[in-house]
RNA sequence: GCCGGCGUAGCUCAGCGGCAGAGCGGCUGAUUCGUAAUCAGUAGGUCGGUGGUUCAAAUCCACUCGCCGGCUCCA
């Protein structure tokens, strides 16, 4: 049997050989630093058998490959060390994840980072100690006899879903007297992990069901190389320096009180100043792209929201209502229902489609206490959303044109890179098979015309339409969901919205509801993070600010800022404060203050002014006029600085 | 909502049964200074809240509110 290498040549093997065994023909060194192979890219364990032809690779400690089964093996390592540090540990499950591994535990002893230290000693000796990780399988009623004289009872529930799938035979992997239920693959022997460590506790319901018990879950990290490891431990370091919990108040552009409300922000000048620039911003390019403005109340009776079927299905995450005159009225947990009832004030011609109206719809929602996080997940919020109303000719079209401002929209705040995900219809739902089939068709058609790369998943709309929602992802990498073009055929049904036809007959229009930014406050966290704060200069909340060397030049600097600020740039003179300007220069690069114009005798004298960049750059002086311009042009490139 | 951790000055934190502390920031004064922190003085507190244990509670206990990390949820 033939097996070709990645290099060009073939080996041959006899059918039925282990990836070891063809490891170690190739040579020791490969064998013994083999953790595994790929076979047409497939992952095989180090322990299976060669079954077919195909391309071959031989995964090692050092590859890229190797980190799933590193991890696999690490989790199985902590479980280990666990079970040898604390009595009464039961193992429920121990995967690989994409910044690492977790391991849920049910135990007595609370686990607490405190304890980190204890289990990473114990991790060591495992790994010193250099144990064979043995793989052997077990008829699956000899498993169960073993599992539940081991009291893992976690086990024995996976073991009977399995069992209801069809196995007979159950895989285990053991190292030194640890034993785990388990698929694999694993590495070669505990010596083979190197880099690893402990990173968080949390709580993790068993199955992820809030019905189950609660679990400890204990995640680590684990890779092929200390540099990897390094890098990954700065990142997390990183993406703290970056929270926009801490940058915001400390550049003074938002705060939370939560003595007063958990969940709802308040805009500082700074900070609503530059909300001001994303509102206008996005006003100017919905007016381009054909968007009519709304704008709606922020409370409305029940009768409402019980014909829209938010109180039979979203009422949790709504506010508790008020009453007046034996009315309930609750606050808006979404501004759709009112958008209809602008529609419906009047009969609609098809003439008059497609309706796009657009609306900055302050919303209220009751998010459950636990899941609250800063600007990204809070209670009262401003989505930028809008509703297109269309007929069925008209929804490909419009898809496209929602899809065509999104990314005209988001690069225009610096995110290039996105991933884009097609929902499809879930189990449950309302509405015909043939809109859903129309409707799902047109948001295809939309990313194929518009050649988007897109994943499809499928049975995850929501169940009232297909839907397409785009992440995007920032400066760390990481990804944000922000844009959502979701149809809806729930709330026309429900409110009996309609248009006349040219064939004189009342028909039903598609719902479009769309969020490009998501909301603002969403969106502005993810700024913050994605800019660390300094942002580019068009967004910042002050431009330039004017430093004076001694208090002499402060009548000077009143009059450069004042030329400054009359060229529609947002200045600010330093006059009041008499500091040395190394001082100022400090208070202004903690402000990330795009462009600081020192001032002196020297620039006075010459009408000039010096820029500093608050990338430390000292530019030198020019003319004052020289760097209006210089200021003016960058802000309508709406480059970074 | 659930599990765990944490709430001390505006911020970052020390103190962990016996007088409430530091640095930064604030304020006042002096300094007039050329590209990331001048010097001196000074004000600032219901130790998240309520109740309990104790001769004595920031410190120990219970409850509660909030924050943080996850889980679940994100029609």
């Amino acid at each position: 049997m033939q097996l070709e290498l990645p290099d060009g040549d073939s080996i041959d093997v006899e059918q039925g050989t282990r990836v070891i065994d063809v490891a170690y023909d190739i040579g020791k060194g490969l064998g013994d630093a083999t953790v595994g192979a790929t076979l047409d890219g497939e992952l095989m364990d180090l322990r299976d058998e060669i079954t077919r032809e195909g391309t071959f690779e031989i995964i090692t400690v050092d590859s890229p490959q190797a980190l799933e089964i590193t991890r696999h093996t690490a989790a199985h390592v902590m479980a280990q060390a666990v079970k040898g540090v604390f009595d009464d540990v039961e193992l429920a499950i121990g995967p690989a994840i994409d910044d690492g591994f977790y391991y849920d535990f049910d135990m007595g002893h609370s686990l607490s980072e405190e304890d980190f230290d204890a289990i990473k000693e114990e991790m060591e000796n495992i790994v010193e100690s250099d144990y064979d990780v043995e793989r052997y399988s077990m008829p699956i009623d000899e498993a169960r006899e073993y599992l539940e004289e081991q009291g893992e009872e976690y086990k024995v529930e996976l073991l009977e879903e399995f069992e209801e799938e069809g196995e007979t035979e159950l895989t285990f992997y053991r190292q030194d007297g640890f034993t785990d239920l388990c698929r694999g693959p694993h590495l070669q022997s505990t010596g083979q992990l190197k880099h690893f460590d402990l990173l968080d506790v949390a709580g993790a319901y068993w199955r992820g069901d809030e019905d189950n018990k609660m679990l400890q879950r204990l995640y680590g990290t684990a890779f092929t190389s200390q540099k990897d490891l390094e890098e990954f431990i700065t990142r997390r370091k990183e993406a703290k320096e970056r929270d926009h919990r801490r940058l915001g108040p400390e550049l003074d552009l938002f705060t939370f009180h939560p003595e007063v409300g958990p969940g709802l922000v308040y805009w500082h000048p700074k900070g609503a100043e530059m909300l001001n620039v994303i509102k206008d911003f996005w006003r100017e390019k919905h007016r381009e792209a054909g968007y009519d403005f709304v704008s709606t109340p922020h409370i409305g009776k029940s009768d409402l929201w019980q014909k829209s079927g938010h109180l039979d299905y979203f009422r949790e995450d709504m506010f508790p209502p008020m009453e007046e005159e034996n009315q309930e009225y609750f606050i808006k947990p979404m501004n759709c229902p009112f958008h209809i009832q602008i529609y419906q004030s009047r009969t609609r011609s098809y003439r008059a489609l497609p309706l796009r109206w657009a609306e900055l719809g302050t919303v209220y929602r009751h998010e459950r206490s636990g899941v609250l996080h800063g600007l990204l997940r809070a209670r009262g919020f401003t989505q930028d959303d809008a509703h297109i109303f269309a007929t069925p000719d008209q929804v490909k079209d419009e898809i496209i044109g929602v899809i065509d401002l999104t990314f005209d929209i988001l690069s225009a705040f610096g995110f290039d890179d996105y991933e884009i995900a097609l929902s499809t219809k879930p189990e449950k739902s309302v509405g015909e098979q043939g809109k859903w089939d129309k409707a799902t068709e047109s948001l295809r058609q939309a990313l194929e015309e518009l050649d988007l790369d897109y994943e499809v998943e499928e049975g995850e709309g929501a169940f009232y339409g297909p839907k397409i929602d785009v992440h995007l992802e920032d400066a760390l990498g990481r990804l944000w969901q922000t844009t959502t073009v979701q149809f809806d055929f729930n709330l026309p049904e429900r409110f009996g919205i309609t248009y006349t036809g040219s064939d004189g007959r009342e028909h039903q229009p598609y719902m479009v509801h769309r969020a490009i930014l998501g909301t603002l406050e969403r969106f502005f966290g993810i700024l913050v993070e994605h800019y660390k704060g300094a942002f580019p200069v068009w967004l910042s909340p002050l431009q330039a600010v004017v430093l004076p060397v001694t208090a002499d030049n402060n009548e000077y600097a009143e009059g450069v800022a004042e030329k400054i600020s009359d060229a529609g740039i947002r200045v600010e003179a330093r006059t009041d404060q008499d500091e040395q300007l190394s001082r100022q220069i400090h208070e202004a690069q903690l402000e990330k203050i795009p462009y600081m114009l020192v001032v002196g005798d020297n620039e006075e004298g010459t009408g000039e002014v010096s820029l500093r960049l608050r990338t430390e750059e000292d530019l030198g002086p020019r003319p004052l006029d020289e760097f209006i311009e210089f200021a003016k042009d960058k802000i309508d490139e709406k480059a970074l600085l």
